[in-house]
DNA sequence: ACAGGTCAAGTCGTA
DNA sequence: TACGACTTGACCTGT
């Protein structure tokens, strides 16, 4: 099995290259030229842009091929005080050029929308703010010229007190989901309400990819934690229609008594014999680090790989790909 | 230069 | 019903 890791966003090695630069909402209002403060707003969206590109350069450099795009590279976008803006026109040449750099690169990048996008609400203006961001998603997608299909990662949602009406209110949103928006997501279990079996199924019934967070998994099971390798199949299978191979996302816990937070690091623990276990079932899946070091995390496993790959049955290709065999 | 408080958005648990 | 926690980088204000 072929495993490229990816990293989240933002990098600990180059220097202020932040994606996520912002203006509060609070401080635009207190622009009295609106106009000169959307223009400020696309001053920081540009340096945001240029910051993924330079963040890309160095993933060059170091044959990294899997790169999470921060959600917020346009700052308050979608919000009321930003309403009719057309930001997409002065911002076009700069997505066209980071969208040439991954496609030059063929680095596989996606965008997991935070945590204010929630389908199953049964607040009305909550499911229509969502799908107002979504469409935004899409929007920068399209003009970096990457096909938005499967390009953005989901939660389930929230509980509200009742799992079962919750996934039942997400299958009934589904219908009120345009086709646009239907076909750019992928759904990812939580670390506190839905399981990966929650969310496999419904994964199935509506026909949507499944990111398996193998941490939030940890966290948040019914059975036994190893139940999930028998749904192993049924996962990879939920990526036979995509045009893209199978993702995953891993973190390590920080700690024994703050086991959700994610550590500095990913011990090879966590992730390698978890590979060994799914490379039963797919020839390739791309691996999404989630750690606070981003992407030191990633050279780190790599130059655990180089070292002790050989022992463990991993074999370095380059950068962060390699090779993992079936144990 | 630096520390500490604040920030658009949603949901959950506690009071 | 109201509020802090969650989680988290970046901004803002005061020193």
């Amino acid at each position: 099995m072929e495993v490229h890791l990816g990293h989240v966003a933002m990098s600990v090695h180059v220097a202020n290259a932040s994606p996520s630069r912002t203006m509060t909402a609070k401080r635009f209002a207190t622009i009295a030229d609106r106009e000169a403060g959307l223009r400020k707003l696309e001053h920081l969206a540009e340096q945001n842009i240029e910051s993924c590109i330079r963040l890309l350069y160095h993933n060059r450099a170091h044959d990294i091929k899997f790169f999470r795009l921060s959600s917020r590279l346009i700052p308050l976008v979608g919000h009321e005080l930003t309403e009719g803006w057309d930001y997409m026109k002065p911002l076009a040449d700069a997505f066209a050029k980071l969208g040439t750099v991954i496609k030059d690169d063929n680095v596989r990048a996606d965008f997991h929308p935070d945590h204010f996008v929630v389908l199953n609400s049964p607040r009305r203006p909550v499911f229509e703010t969502s799908l107002a961001v979504l469409r935004h998603h899409i929007r920068m997608l399209e003009a970096m010229g990457i096909p938005p299909r499967h390009r953005c990662v989901l939660h389930v949602g929230g509980a509200y007190n009742n799992k079962e009406k919750a996934i039942q209110r997400f299958i009934d949103n589904w219908g009120e989901v345009p086709e646009e928006i239907r076909s750019c997501l992928m759904l990812e279990n939580d670390d506190k309400i839905f399981t990966a079996e929650d969310t496999l199924q419904l994964s199935e019934s509506l026909k949507i990819p499944m990111v398996l967070d193998i941490h939030h998994h940890r966290c948040n099971h019914q059975g036994e934690e190893d139940d999930i390798l028998h749904l192993l199949p049924r996962i990879v299978e939920r990526w036979s229609s995509s045009p893209l191979p199978m993702k995953m996302h891993i973190s390590s816990p920080r700690g024994p008594e703050d086991k959700r937070s994610h550590a500095d690091y990913i011990n090879p623990d966590d992730l390698f014999p978890f590979l060994h276990k799914l490379a039963r079932y797919t020839p390739r899946v791309d691996v999404m680090v989630e750690a606070k070091k981003k992407d030191d995390a990633v050279l780190r496993l790599a130059q655990w790989v180089k070292e002790e790959g050989e022992t463990n049955g991993v074999r370095f290709i380059n950068g962060g790909s390699f090779e993992i065999h079936p144990k």
